[in-house]
DNA sequence: AACCATGTATCGACCTGCTATATATCGAAC
DNA sequence: GTTCGATATATAGCAGGTCGATACATGGTT
């Protein structure tokens, strides 16, 4: 079975992985936390007290906005990108492309040489 | 000219890095400082202040080991990666190309929709 | 003699993810 | 009809890692 990621290697690209997920179409805290949990095979599941202070943090960057809707009875907090949140999503995916072209380099010769057991 | 990448998204990978340019040979600090520096293109350059706690930890959960040396008047402390240093690699280094892959998989729709301008 | 690169080390500040806890609604089972 | 689990948001306090600043010392160059 699938593994959660040691939450330490995940630090700084939490938030780039919202934005991500964000970037399609509006969702809700526990929308976006079941669409990385299932992006991610299970890997990636942030608790609820990780994400909602991680969301209020990117509104009050406003590389979000939030808007409440209760269509249902249920009252739900919808996040979106804003402009500036797109371009900032932008400019971290290639940064994160750039880190990992770095460590993919270092790490190549070192995984080549003792693959993965099954 | 190539910038540094923001601290934050190292967080987690940089013990990794630590680990892998000791894989061939034993270092001292300042060297593995210049070797991050040249391997990432000037793009991960830790500072002293990170460094050294950094290789501080690594000695305390046994991956690696030091021995001070005074060859030419100047006192330098080498490491080198333990037996459990390696076998530590090996698994931080798989986890990070999952990681990878994960992330990847998110991003990839993204960056394809806007190629980095020249 | 002054300066700079080398070399190791520690401290407090800051950021971010965690656990634990709290509150509330909805559907299903009993 | 009420108990229970999934849904849904929120806050407080803690843990851990990177930073900048600072300190000290040596070697080579000018």
């Amino acid at each position: 079975m699938s593994q959660l990621f040691r939450s330490e290697l995940m630090r700084g690209s939490l938030d780039l992985m919202i934005l991500s997920v964000l970037a399609d179409e509006p969702k809700y805290g526990y929308l976006i936390q079941q669409s990385l949990r299932d992006a991610s095979e299970g890997k990636v599941d942030p608790k609820a007290g990780t994400l909602y202070p991680l969301l209020h943090r990117l509104e009050e960057e406003r590389l979000i906005a939030s808007r409440w809707e209760q269509e249902t009875g249920r009252r739900r907090k919808w996040y979106s990108l804003t402009p500036k949140g797109k371009k900032q999503l932008q400019t971290q995916a290639r940064e994160w492309f750039q880190l990992a072209d770095c460590l993919g380099r270092l790490l190549t010769p070192i995984v080549r040489v003792s693959p993965e057991p099954i």
